[in-house]
DNA sequence: GCCAACGTTGGC
DNA sequence: GCCAACGTTGGC
């Protein structure tokens, strides 16, 4: 899952209540989807830094809530205000998403080096999506990296 | 700041 | 339903 650390960072998120955040702002109905569909409490996450001088996972967390609805596509001064959705009929689902540890940064750079990772969908060409599911392999890979 | 990639919008 | 225009993402 990516957030932008100029957001939330992985610091921020250890420094919150219960180092647990509702993963708000997801725009993108793929990566809804991913939240509303595939995602349980309990699940892995590898928490990612993006849009930043140093991309890369900085921290490892897990699902601590299912989907529900995001608090900020109902509120107008927000950013993530949605016009077209209403209480009633929600557009926009969020996860809760509780720190495990903050590991050492694995950058982006360093990702890319490991043919273990050659078919990571977040790594693929082109890929935007702010969220994608973790293979298993890849999972475990990473777990000897950080 | 650039720009590739890709999603969304809206006229037709 | 097509597709041009536009907006966003995110590495570099």
């Amino acid at each position: 899952m990516k957030s932008e650390p100029s957001d939330v960072s992985i610091d921020d998120l250890a420094s919150l209540p219960d180092q647990t955040i509702d993963w708000y702002g997801v725009r993108n109905y793929q990566a809804r989807n991913f939240m509303r569909d595939q995602m349980k409490p309990g699940d892995g996450v590898l928490f990612y830094h993006s849009n930043c001088a140093a991309p890369g996972i900085a921290g490892l967390a897990e699902v601590s809530k299912l989907a529900y609805p995001d608090r900020t596509q109902f509120d107008p001064e927000h950013r993530y205000f949605d016009a077209k959705s209403t209480p009633e009929n929600p557009r926009w689902v969020n996860v809760d998403v509780k720190l495990v540890r903050k590991t050492r940064l694995l950058p982006l750079t360093e990702l890319y080096t490991y043919p273990q990772l050659a078919n990571m969908r977040t790594l693929q060409r082109g890929n935007r999506l702010s969220i994608t599911p973790v293979d298993p392999g890849e999972w475990e890979f990473i777990q000897t990296l950080i």
